[in-house]
DNA sequence: TCAGTAACTGACAACGCTGTCAATATTGTC
DNA sequence: GACAATATTGACAGCGTTGTCAGTTACTGA
């Protein structure tokens, strides 16, 4: 295996040099530039990452922390990272943490610490629920590592944040509805502890506002982002006297419950009722019928952070990254219609 | 930040010692042991990965490497692996390659001989559709790295291959579509490429045979393992004159294709026709209806791969692995049922 | 032409750990 | 109690890079 020591033979030249040439650092004349990279080619030299990382305190390492219930939503922003981590020559690292909520602050802190002293990651990317999470924000700034949280969140302090307006979107898809005439607007909320169930939720409220609908609470059904709270949900909806003529599930995994619920009672989509999800997942269009729904750009968010994260570590930017707000879009398809004739 | 020599030092041994406790190395006595471990303690010493790694020529990482079309199943394994990796004190690193396919074999060698020169994995875990591919194979061998290869695949002298029987599995489900009646069952294939396409038509065909039913060429549909292709492949068999009464699609994507086919033109499942997928992959159980398929312990194989990976790293296991046949299991839902009355 | 400056280049140390091997302490045997 | 055998401990080198700094060469402008 070829090193460094036997690039500079090669090329008749110091270590140094080589490492200059390699790292495209300057003063080295263009010709020695070439004789250098040549020699490199030649012996076939693949610099050794231990070996790089050990000297120069820096891990070319970007580190995603999620949690066990992964999703598709995690998924696809991990898929976003990591190609840009390829592009940039980094590695992307996966970290599993659980049971974050339960455990005390020492020892959150005594976590990540180990998991920042052992790797030195160049950045962390933290993907919700972590994102959301105050106390690990207040553990983390007490460490030196630039965090990326995606997702929505509503952290002042923190200094890379990227997303997508939710409320915005949530009061679109809401007006939406009330243009086809949706009077009767029920929605079912997600875990409580995220932000995304309070921006979604703060969207469709004030969509109903600004149309001169009072919101009518006994409409709004609990849940917690997953299939079966939605199939709760929608039962308990559905199956009022006086039903909704539509359901903004405020993730579509809840929005495939309430269809599910929905297909259970006979009811014909979206003749009787229409449904709405929100992050375009993967099953939104292999529905029946196909849900709409708003899509987030998670491939860009994952490049976004992981871009972000390089940036800081490599001091390129000028000044500190502060985060993006993207843009979603709203996906029309077949879940959603005309409010039924009385 | 705390060094091997700021232990050393506090429990006044030197820094061997201090190594040989924190690594669980014979030869040092009890009461040392303890007062080193102690001196760790207070001084909250972190070993550094990278100087680890430098010295010991072992970099305590697995990587995955997986292609650029994300599924529920890469999903899902992936998870597998990254519990394994954290219980065992490993990193997982995920790693991209595309376009392997067209890949002339010197660029191949190239791309991982960098891949492995660089980071030294003390393991490499392959998915589908790259632990199929013959050509990797050839290129692996030449490189001293373990690899675990994850899903079906027929290559003989492959060390580490973890699996289900995808061959045995769909004969099952066929069996079990024949019990409620079938006679006129379609199939839709998968990549071609890939052996999961071959064994679970095989399994199927085996099936048809054993229950004296000749193959029917024209019910058996192409297909890519996407939903669309499900789509196309669902239209293309209910719309003809004599149609299947039971599809039996090659993953569960199709099988959603197919699903949404047949509500398009009306039909209602199983009463109508019975469809059935394999995988089980976080869309069956939301499907309308819920689709009955074949579960793959995923996680479970994610953590064999990885498993077997660091026992050989270690050197731990007497022997070497020979990967394993995980068990499957078939999922009883509701879109198939008995064969229509005529 | 020559000092003064800027652009190159290289020698050497050091990053923090583990492997090797030699030194010392302990134990068992007769 | 002497000796060999074994268990325990430490000194030191070195893994393959990059950072520091000093030395060398090339290029100004007077």
């Amino acid at each position: 295996m070829a090193k460094m020591i036997d690039v500079a033979r090669r090329a008749g030249v110091s270590i140094k040099t080589v490492s200059r040439v390699l790292n495209n650092e300057p003063h080295v004349k263009d010709a020695l530039r070439e004789k250098v990279r040549a020699a490199a080619r030649d012996v076939g030299y693949v610099p050794s990452a231990p070996a790089r990382r050990l000297r120069s305190r820096r891990s070319y390492t970007i580190h995603m922390v999620s949690h066990s219930h992964r999703s598709n939503y995690v998924n696809a922003i991990q898929f976003g990272a990591m190609q840009t981590c390829q592009d940039e020559g980094y590695q992307l690292v996966m970290s599993l943490m659980d049971d974050l909520r339960d455990m005390p602050m020492d020892a959150l802190k005594q976590r990540f610490g180990e998991l920042i002293a052992a790797s030195r990651p160049d950045g962390l990317i933290l993907v919700p629920p972590l994102s959301n999470d105050e106390r690990l924000f207040e553990v983390l700034s007490g460490f030196d590592v630039p965090v990326a949280r995606v997702g929505p969140n509503d952290i002042p302090a923190a200094q890379i944040i990227v997303k997508i307006d939710e409320r915005a979107a949530a009061r679109e898809l809401t007006e939406y509805l009330i243009g086809l005439g949706h009077r009767r607007i029920a929605f079912v909320r997600g875990k409580e502890d995220q932000n995304a169930t309070s921006e979604r939720y703060a969207g469709y409220s004030e969509a109903l506002a600004a149309a001169g609908i009072a919101l009518d609470e006994s409409l709004v059904a609990p849940g917690d982002f997953n299939f079966e709270a939605g199939l709760d949900a929608g039962h308990a909806l559905l199956e009022r006297d006086a039903p909704p003529t539509a359901v903004f599930a405020a993730n579509d995994d809840m929005a495939a419950g309430v269809l599910m619920a929905a297909h259970r009672m006979g009811l014909e989509i979206p003749r009787d009722v229409s449904i709405v999800g929100f992050d375009d997942s993967e099953i939104a269009e292999k529905m029946w019928p196909a849900l709409t729904t708003v899509r987030q750009p998670l491939l860009e968010l994952g490049h976004s952070a992981t871009r972000q994260l390089i940036d800081a570590a490599s001091r390129r930017a000028p000044e500190p990254p502060r985060g993006a707000v993207l843009d979603y879009s709203i996906i029309h398809r077949d879940s959603a219609g005309p409010v039924p004739a009385r």
